[in-house]
DNA sequence: TATGAAAACGTCCAAGTTTGTCGCTTTGGT
DNA sequence: ACCAAAGCGACAAACTTGGACGTTTTCATA
């Protein structure tokens, strides 16, 4: 009984398939675990296991202190089992990431929607793809791909607070080698933007992670400019939408249309919203929420669904708007 | 060793806490699996792998068939462990399906977002989060929480084919307790409909889940209406954002402003778009796509950064829009 | 309420497995 | 070329496993 839980935390210890570690690795670990084991039941142990068809693990047969590592490209076992509400969560999530995150981001959790698929499939539930649907809010735009091997340094150097060398292609420009010194990731569009300085200069650059065609992990520990964090860099308004009044909240009156009325009962703009019948058609909603670009683009997206009541300021903005849209059409 | 393997099909039998497994069950199912073993034995193994804390699993101790179950809220342990990748695209994932998910559905997958925080906390990389953000494209409403045991029925009556009893309070009515004929889930808005008949009327209802106060699995198996296929129901428009013209593909020509064009290029309309110069400030987009409420949302969305040129009639549709918006701001 | 089938649980013991030790071979670095 | 470290085969002692059997408990049916 004892080994079996030594088997599992000998499994445990053992990487993916890029990586890997050597057999005295795993004594020197399992003694700290307070395992008093041998060296040569380690051993034994491993070529036990790895002839299982349920481990596949396998190890470097030309090193000398053998490497072991699990075999790729397996969706990973799992104890407790994936219940099948998990199963079916995990398929949704993945409808709804599909147009969100570039493949190569979606790749890394492909293991867990297989999982679910078969757990679903060995249920005899396999119709629930026929049963399920979704509609989109937004109008699907290509998520950029970006390179796997470049997805992962960049996990890396930001993980372990490392810089990197990458080669970085900016629009209808040659492709340029530069070190980057990663300050952190930035999701926006569906595109991921690496918020970086550049050598050892110190102004704050955007990088579109899509752009870079290679990249190394260098040894350098990363540098953070002073007083630089990165939800404040984006508060800031640095990725091209920024914050109107530095986060302002404002109590808005509009007069939205009668569709809407069932929208925002559903999913409310804010907890303290209030609506009302203006007439048939119209009602009066009023809610406090904060003053920022996807506010007017939310407005401006319902058309003449919505019509600014206040504040005045709004108000006048989405006026003129109106009246320089109008004008543009003529 | 071939004991270790029985453990483990042991334990992959044993479901999650709600549900749960007897032992003699357990003994039938091993014996399918070709072990040739006695009950004795069984009961054993049960009794030493749920002695250790690494099986969090117990039984119901004052039944005479011991029912065996998985102690819940632990999250899954997992062979091989999650990468440290796969850990922090959880965390993004997570972050991404917060605003869109209700949290009822989220949770669901709650295990596996704790074990990518256990994993990078246990490897120092716990500042990751300071080294993310998200710019969210949409207003973030907020999503309708749905009653746990109200998904949980719905998931199974739609995987099993069963229909359900269910109180229903509609907007402004009094609950009403229904039998409810399940044909499909739909998302929309951070909300999710249920697509579903009642009793034996033959009319497709569209029911919000957040809306049923309770719900209970009946026996009855679940009949679809003849020609019934849920994605040709929402293309038809039953989501109240009717598809046009009948998913018709049509080739836009757009006049956008100098950042459209920066966007566009990263995440494009389509696979064959095409970009020229008009002139300083504006850009002139060809793309085919097809004619979708969701594209004159985007449209709109940018206001004057947009203007419509071809097809004509879509160009129409706007200006008469701009002429309406600006009308109702006099 | 009696009866019987089924499951849990204790104990024994033989068969089988595990594991430390030792010795030999192979490998890689200095 | 040498040495340290790891792999590997063999062996025997120690330990674990698992079937057999008996007793007790529970639940369903007569």
């Amino acid at each position: 009984m004892d080994s079996l839980l030594r088997y599992f935390d000998m499994l445990c210890l053992i990487p993916k398939a890029p990586n890997s570690i050597s057999t005295p690795e795993i004594l020197k670990k399992l003694q700290n675990m307070c395992y008093a084991v041998d060296l040569r039941t380690v051993q034994r142990d491993l070529v036990k296991l790895s002839a299982s068809p349920l481990f596949p693990i396998a190890n470097t047969e030309n090193t000398k202190p053998l490497r072991w590592f699990w075999i790729d490209n397996s969706s990973p076992m799992q104890l407790p089992m994936m219940s099948t509400d998990e199963a079916l969560t995990f398929k949704l999530a993945e409808m709804f990431l599909e147009p969100l995150l570039p493949p190569s981001v979606r790749s890394r959790l492909a293991g867990y929607f297989d999982l679910a698929d078969k757990r679903l499939k060995e249920s005899k539930f396999e119709h629930w793809v026929e049963k399920v649907g979704v509609v989109p809010k937004n109008l699907p735009l290509l998520p950029a791909e970006i390179e796997p091997s470049v997805l992962a340094v960049v996990y890396e150097a930001l993980l372990k607070n490392r810089r990197f060398k990458a080669t970085y292609q900016a629009i209808y420009k040659q492709p340029k080698t530069y070190e980057i010194n990663p300050l952190g990731l930035v999701f926006r569009h569906n595109s991921i933007y690496l918020v970086a300085t550049i050598f050892d200069y110190t102004d704050v650059k955007q990088l579109a992670l899509h752009r870079f065609k290679d990249a190394e992990l260098s040894d350098r520990i990363v540098s953070v400019p002073k007083n630089f964090v990165l939800n404040d860099y984006i508060a800031q308004g640095n990725f091209d939408y920024p914050v109107d009044n530095h986060l302002q909240e404002i109590t808005l009156k509009l007069k939205v249309a009668d569709f809407l009325k069932q929208i925002l009962l559903e999913t409310p703009l804010c907890t303290n919203q209030r609506i009302s019948q203006i007439d048939d058609e119209h009602y009066l909603l009023k809610a406090c929420v904060i003053n920022t670009e996807q506010l007017h683009w939310w407005i401006r997206s319902f058309g003449t669904g919505i019509e600014v009541l206040e504040p005045l300021e709004l108000r006048e903005f989405f006026a003129f708007e109106a009246k320089a849209l109008n004008e543009m059409y003529q």
